[in-house]
DNA sequence: CTGTGTGCAAAACGTTTGCATGCCT
DNA sequence: AGGCATGCAAACGTTTTGCACACAG
């Protein structure tokens, strides 16, 4: 998992400095499952830095998923959204309210690349995402 | 296969009109597996009609995705992609040069919704989306 | 002190919309 | 003739960028 101390880390190992904007960003994600949006990190860190910028939350968002700490996922067409678990799982994504939830089976023993794949590219993986309606919507 | 013909028909059969733009658009979506953006169609249609508009090319897609007989693609972020391919299948998508594959493989049997998500989800389907870099960029 | 981070404003991008005109049926 | 389609320009929402200033290390 990540947390506000090993981003913390990360971004020093890296010779990046911590602010204190960064530090409620990092608070925003840790243990977050909500897959916020950058709009939606931008309001919860506008609560505490009421000055606080779009720039500095994309900036830090594109810096963090350069580093690997967050994935940014494309399951919403509107905007992106971030995710503070980088490992391999799945999503469910609500087709009226956009809500994500994840999946962690593991399919990965059960989809085998086919050869035909195999000829053109270099797989590195494979994300499963399921479509359908919540039940608050549907 | 969508063909120019079924989808002249399927819009007369909603009381839309034929028009020579909208035959262009038909033509490059007939058999097309590239899986085009709004932007390539429009290149396509321009090469013949010089003055048809992005606007002409989106309100046409978006009838056609209407009537489901077209799929909007959402795997790159950058833009939405077009398929004629409305069959349930998969992708890959090549993380360099945003090239689509399409992979047939039929994994339904092998992939059980979790009854985690169907207690909050009622789940239509699902869509793997393989990810890794094609030969030509790897 | 040095250079990275911030925040404002403006631009960029793909996409959508209002509206007057055009043309398919 | 009627109504849907077209195309221009402008708006849109999200994300990016240029630049001067601020501040973490």
């Amino acid at each position: 998992m990540k947390t506000v101390e090993s981003l913390t880390n990360t971004l020093k190992a890296n010779g990046m400095k911590i602010t204190p904007q960064r530090l409620m960003i990092f608070r925003c994600l840790e243990g977050n499952t909500s897959h916020p949006s950058a709009e939606e990190i931008y309001k919860k860190v506008k609560e505490v830095y009421p000055t606080v910028s779009f720039t500095t939350i994309y900036k830090t968002l594109e810096t963090l998923r350069d580093l690997g700490e967050i994935a940014e996922l494309t399951l919403d067409e509107e905007r992106k959204h971030y995710d503070p678990n980088t490992e391999t799982h799945h999503h469910i994504i609500c087709s009226v309210c956009k809500k994500i939830l994840d999946i962690f089976d593991d399919f990965s023993s059960l989809i085998k690349v086919p050869n035909a794949v195999k000829k053109d590219y270099t797989v590195d993986g494979f994300q499963i995402s399921f479509y359908g309606t919540c039940k608050e919507c549907g």
